[in-house]
DNA sequence: TAGGCCATCTGGTCCT
DNA sequence: AGGACCAGATGGCCTA
């Protein structure tokens, strides 16, 4: 058996799976087939010597026309998959809008985007079995969890923790929540949310602004943020609070009225696009007697079909939608 | 400079 | 047969 080497192992591996395929009908290389015949007929055709004769398709020599067909391929599928990969980064960056801590400057790599965006489904989870308000520390450590440092920081520097809160806190995750994990300072953090009109509106809206930050779990649950509202720093793409509203408010189906001004809970949107079934209505959403203090106007949130151009549903929009009538 | 992240190329495999 | 998908390799860029 002759040892394929070099480039002649390189033409083989790749001339064996596509050249010898489509390609043999193109006659362009003639005396090809022939060179092939003796080239190979020779080594591998020998009944005689014992040696079972060798399947598959037969190798052909790179001539400079297969060269050229196999660099076009080669490149056509570059292409394609250069195509690929972009579309699976737009959807990365989708992702990145909807989870927690959105930000055009210091954008999540896309393994701490689907780490985030595990937690973030998981905390919403847990929302919705338990119903109750969650506290916060482990609200964020689960938005944490598996995060690297800087990922942590940015996180707590996106939902304004105040540090203190961490420095009694038990460190979980070996160390990882430790105290000088939430130096939200160093990781200031514009809330993109906060830049919208719809944040100023109303008087029951929730100050959400702090400083220029977003705490979303301040205007999930009410907090202590100064409403400095309309402030153009930051004009990014928004991003949904790290609250319920935000992640399944999905379209606006009428301007804002008084009566949604009033509505002042957390109020969900859906408009699914999905065979039309599902045009519900806003639905007041309350998190426990603590939420009631506060809400975010549902307008407040970026329409859902601006970051899901296609509508899907929420996974877990049916219970959601059970949790909030009741 | 090492390490992390990323884009791209590439070959193999699977599916239609 | 061709495209999609995947994983490995490689090199560039950035940051600590």
């Amino acid at each position: 058996m002759r040892e394929p080497s070099g480039f002649q192992l390189e033409t083989e591996l790749t001339g064996a799976h596509s050249e010898n395929l489509g390609e043999d009908d193109d006659d362009d290389d003639l005396g090809e087939d022939e060179e092939d015949e003796d080239d190979e007929g020779a080594g591998e055709g020998d009944a005689e010597d014992g040696r079972p004769k060798k399947r598959g398709p037969k190798k052909r020599k790179m001539t400079p026309a297969r060269a050229q067909r196999s660099k076009v391929r080669r490149q056509k599928a570059n292409a394609r998959e250069r195509t690929r990969m972009h579309d699976l980064n737009s959807a990365l960056d989708s992702l990145r809008k909807v989870v927690p801590c959105y930000s055009k400057t210091q954008k999540l790599s896309k393994i701490e985007t689907l780490r985030l965006a595990k937690n973030y489904i998981w905390a919403l989870s847990e929302i919705l079995r338990s119903g109750k308000r969650p506290d916060l520390v482990s609200y964020v450590q689960t938005l944490c969890k598996g995060l690297s440092q800087p990922t942590t920081n940015l996180v707590a520097g996106c939902l304004q923790l105040n540090s203190r809160n961490f420095l009694t806190e038990p460190c979980q995750e070996s160390g990882r929540y430790a105290s000088s994990s939430f130096s939200v300072h160093s990781y200031p953090y514009p809330c993109a949310r906060l830049a919208s009109p719809h944040c100023q509106s109303g008087s029951n809206s929730l100050p959400l602004r702090t400083h220029g930050y977003c705490s979303a779990y301040d205007s999930l649950y009410g907090g202590s943020g100064s409403p400095e509202y309309n402030s153009p720093e930051y004009e990014g793409p928004l991003s949904p609070p790290v609250c319920i509203n935000g992640n399944f408010s999905l379209k606006h189906q009428s301007p804002p009225s008084p009566e949604h001004e009033k509505g002042y809970h957390y109020s969900m949107h859906y408009s699914s696009g999905l065979a039309g079934s599902r045009q519900t209505p806003a639905h007041n959403l309350v998190f426990g007697s603590s939420g009631m203090r506060s809400g975010i106007h549902n307008e407040n949130v970026l329409p859902y079909h601006d970051v899901h151009p296609h509508h899907e549903r929420p996974p877990a929009y049916d219970e959601l939608n059970a949790f909030f009538h009741n």
